[in-house]
DNA sequence: AGACTCACG
DNA sequence: ACGTACGTGAGTCTC
């Protein structure tokens, strides 16, 4: 076991500044209490530069001051296990921390995106054959868990600097993983200078006016009520309308309505949105039943949730912005989820006005048009498509104008929505029957259907064909800047698991890439838009958009720097187009000319 | 802990 | 005749 010297005094801590200072490279890992995924109280620090030695300093946030110039020198590389919570506990205690160049998370992230977990104590037994301490160990799981302020020191700096040393070592063997596999490019270009963007969104967070969504959530309530009502007058019954299972009951034994051509549960017949829609005639009470449905989720997933997580220091929600979770290279957002806060309806709305600007502060948001259909185009290199967007064409219009050969003035809207659900679709690796049911057509209607489109768009057809010969023959898919995806299932002899493989197949590369754009656009707004706005910040991505808050005589300026820098994220063989709106809160914009 | 449902792109 | 398209996170019920 590596040797954990722990540094107690004065002098102690200044011979290991002076060593760090001395160093081209060190890991370091901060440890804090943390109280509802708040951190509150910095414990301490582990440092390693060797193998078999590392530190441990017990401190507190104005101790740990003593390492800033040290944390602050970029020529000082940094390496750590999920650097973004380290940049944020340094941000904390006033540190910044800059030349941060390796993260082992966001490493084992890139070579494996599938994988469950990369916690470094499922990480260090697979690379060394050889254990680590859990942090259960120390803190216990469940109900049981205590914080790590109330671990005995001695304990958490064994744990600690364990960490740090395996960490160390594990640098060396992901960087040569990375080159072998053609992913040290994409580590170290995008998702490495990806990190300390993420972290300052995250330090940032978002303003809410917690009085309008309580004072919606009281309306709510009493919506609710009334519409329980009268579905327990109209059903005769007086049940929990929040279980499936008892609806199902109510719905099918009770009022015996005809379930037939419903969808099926492990459980049993579904009672999902879209299947209580097809019954909507046979029962007055399916049509409440949907409006109770619709509204007891907004209502306990943002209404009563949101106000929940409003740091009371900041005022503001400061959401996780995850980069190690999506098999595609997307980001992630959690504690509270700010990538599906709703949009659609009155409700939603009301919901997104609750996202607010500080006073002489607008939201402002951009948007990238299509940017998955490009990115088909682009990677598909596919002559008409490509065509039609450097033409600046309305792309589901112009769709349905090759595919049934008329010109685009006299494309119907249910023409026009075909063609999207079908440009829609090509991104997912959709067949025939999905085709029919999205767009309301026959199997035999979508597969004409299907023939033409790949007709028109010869080039995409290809494209789909190579993307799952490409899986087929390396078991694996990529983006335009090399971002793997690993799909072992291909080779299932079961049809309907290999199936599932060459759909995720075919959309990765096109989702992915699109990902990689909006992160490659993050980085370059980042590192500019001070210049252009010192106060201005950018402070969501919801995978397409991204959402800032910019001082009112600053909107112009940001809106032209962010909509030019989006545009030239990356080179495409089409344009890549962004829309701009503006507004006092999320809910309430209006589009920009620029 | 898993199933179900549903919010978003 | 039929299981019904990609990627997420969260609230609730049930066991």
């Amino acid at each position: 076991m590596a040797k954990v010297e722990i540094i107690d005094s004065k002098k102690k801590i200044e011979d290991l500044v002076k060593k760090l200072a001395k160093q081209r490279a060190f890991v370091f890992n901060i440890e804090v209490e943390e109280k509802a995924s708040f951190p509150v109280k910095l414990l301490g620090a582990s440092f390693c530069f060797e193998k078999q030695k590392s530190f441990y300093v017990p401190c507190l946030k104005s101790e740990i001051l003593n390492f800033k110039s040290i944390f602050e020198n970029s020529k000082i590389l940094k390496y750590g296990h999920d650097l973004k919570r380290n940049f944020e506990a340094l941000k904390h205690a006033g540190i910044n921390l800059d030349g941060a160049t390796f993260d082992t998370m966001i490493a084992a992230y890139l070579l494996n995106p599938g994988a469950k977990t990369y916690k470094l104590e499922n990480l260090i037994p697979t690379k060394f054959g050889e254990k680590i301490t859990p942090e259960e160990e120390l803190t216990g799981k469940g109900r049981k868990k205590i914080n790590l302020g109330q671990v005995a020191m001695e304990k958490i700096s064994l744990y600690s600097g364990e960490r740090a040393e395996a960490v160390w070592r594990l640098v060396e063997v992901l960087k040569e993983e990375l080159r072998e596999n053609e992913l040290l490019k994409l580590f170290e270009n995008l998702e490495m200078p990806l990190l300390p963007v993420l972290a300052e969104m995250e330090i940032d967070g978002v303003k809410i006016d917690a009085r309008l969504l309580k004072k919606y959530s009281k309306q709510a309530e009493k919506d609710l009520e009334k519409i329980s009502e009268k579905i327990f007058k109209l059903t005769k019954t007086k049940f929990n309308l929040d279980s499936p299972i008892q609806l199902r009951e109510v719905l099918f034994e009770k009022l015996k309505i005809n379930p037939a051509g419903l969808r099926r549960g492990k459980t049993g017949i579904s009672t999902e949105a879209g299947e209580l829609l097809k019954l909507k005639d046979t029962h007055p009470a399916i049509d409440l039943i949907l409006g109770y449905r619709e509204l007891s989720k907004l209502y306990s997933t943002y209404l009563l949730a949101l106000p929940k997580l409003i740091d009371s220091s900041t005022g503001r929600i400061h959401a996780n912005f995850n980069q190690t979770v999506t098999a595609t290279g997307r980001l992630s957002s959690s504690n509270p989820n700010l990538q599906n806060i709703p949009v659609r309806g009155e409700m939603g709305q009301i919901i997104r006005q609750a996202f607010v600007a500080p006073s002489g502060f607008k939201i402002l948001a951009a948007d990238y048009s299509h940017i998955d259909l490009r990115v088909v185009a682009s990677l598909a290199n596919d002559k008409n498509m490509i065509k039609a967007f450097r033409a600046g064409a309305d792309i589901h219009r112009e769709t349905a104008s090759q595919i049934w050969n008329i010109p685009a003035e006299k494309v119907t809207p249910e023409l026009r929505q075909a063609a999207k659900t079908i440009n829609f679709g090509v991104t997912y690796g959709m067949g025939a029957r999905a085709l029919a049911l999205g767009a309301g057509i026959t199997l035999d209607e979508a597969k004409q259907f299907i023939s033409k489109y790949f007709t028109v768009y010869e080039g995409v057809k290809n494209f789909l064909e190579e993307t799952r010969q490409k899986a087929h023959d390396l078991g694996f898919v990529e983006t335009l800047f090399g971002r793997r995806r690993y799909l072992p299932e291909i080779y299932s002899p079961v049809p309907q698991i290999a199936a599932e493989a060459e759909r995720m197949a075919i959309n990765m590369p096109v989702q992915g890439t699109a990902a990689d754009i909006m992160k490659l656009a993050m980085i370059k707004i980042a590192v500019g838009l001070p210049k252009i706005s010192s106060s201005s910040k950018m402070i969501l991505q919801v995978h397409d958009e991204l959402v800032f808050e910019v001082p009112d005589r600053d909107v112009k300026k940001v809106a032209e720097f962010v909509k030019e820098t989006m545009a030239g994220a990356a080179k495409l063989k089409v344009p890549l187009a962004s829309q701009i709106e503006v507004g006092k809160s999320w809910g309430k914009m209006e589009h920009l000319e620029t």
